[in-house]
DNA sequence: CACTTGACCTGTCCGC
DNA sequence: TGCGGACAGGTCAAGT
């Protein structure tokens, strides 16, 4: 579910809520979601403060004043949902909007108690994604952080390297490049499909056959359809949710994702559903025509 | 090596 | 209404 700017939309709310609490517990109700978590777990959580909240890609890092740091990755369904203490709503006592009903529910498998009786909820649906406590030091050489390419809008990632690191995958087709995380770090399958319309480009293109110039206007599109995202608190279809259990607004804008049968608002021509490189891919026929010879193979 | 496919899970939706 | 199959926003292992 999460892609970058839904990762970076928990994240912004967790740095609000989380820095400065102390734990008091941590349960989890299966081994799979806290894959390193040994019997003495809590020795390294129980007593810590959060200190600080991160992001690497779609991964988020929970940093706790004892140079132990928390890994997350939500894979598709995950959700981390704060609660304060019962009773007490965010906002001086507004109703919270949350779209999540009483927590724990049947999908949360970790919750962390915190010192003042609030607490941080783990859900997730099927169960893919987890939570990896290492020493802080130790959370660039993760297996999984360690393969990320750049980070998709940071200042120094340029359309030059943007352009230098798909070379690494000039045989594939664009989308599948751009969904590789070691090329560049958190592009999911929503912003590939509104990044490829916006440059005007099928997604079953083969990457050499993408001019400079095109690939310079996926690099805008993509930053330009992230930061819009992040602007809008990421998007929801079904199980997204930010750190208070709300709703993002992107896909009211969304462009091709999940428009399927819809007309296109640039051309109107219908918008298609297709499958590209194992994923359900939206375009615009009109605006991304698929150009001859030069492509991979697309069924619909 | 580069690349593709299926597996991991649960829930939902669609056609019969 | 019930049932089987396809599909869902991400990664990883195993295959060609």
């Amino acid at each position: 579910m999460p892609e970058l700017p839904e990762v970076e939309t928990i994240r912004l709310g967790l740095l609000t809520l989380l820095p400065g609490r102390v734990i008091t517990g941590v349960e989890s109700d299966t081994p799979k979601s806290f894959p390193n978590a040994s019997q003495d777990v809590d020795d390294y959580l129980i007593g810590a403060t959060v200190q600080n909240v991160d992001r690497r890609g779609k991964g988020l890092i929970i940093d706790l004043n004892t140079n132990y740091s928390l890994l997350i990755h939500l894979k598709m369904t995950g959700q981390l949902v704060f609660r304060p203490k019962h009773g007490e709503g965010f906002g001086g006592g507004h109703p919270t909007d949350s779209l999540i009903g009483s927590l724990p529910d049947r999908s949360t498998r970790l919750t962390i108690s915190f010192e003042d009786g609030s607490k941080l909820f783990f859900n997730d649906q099927r169960k893919f994604g987890w939570m990896k406590l290492m020493p802080t030091a130790d959370v660039p050489n993760d297996s999984f952080i360690a393969k990320l390419g750049p980070e998709a809008l940071d200042a120094d990632f340029t359309s030059r390297i943007f352009r230098e690191r798909l070379a690494r995958r000039s045989r594939t087709s664009i989308k599948a490049a751009i969904l590789d995380q070691t090329v560049l770090a958190g592009v999911g399958n929503i912003y590939a499909d509104e990044g490829l319309f916006y440059a005007k480009l099928h997604p079953a293109t083969t990457v050499k056959d993408v001019s400079t110039k095109k690939l310079n206007r996926l690099y805008q599109g993509i930053r330009e359809v992230m930061l819009l995202s992040i602007s809008l608190g990421g998007s929801s279809d079904k199980n997204y949710v930010d750190a208070e259990g709300k709703p993002g607004s992107y896909l009211k804008f969304a462009k091709v994702f999940r428009r399927e049968g819809q007309p296109c608002l640039v051309c109107g021509h219908t918008i298609q559903k297709l499958r590209v490189a194992g994923r359900g891919t939206h375009i615009c026929p009109h605006c991304q025509p698929l150009p001859r010879s030069r492509s991979r193979t697309v069924s619909s």
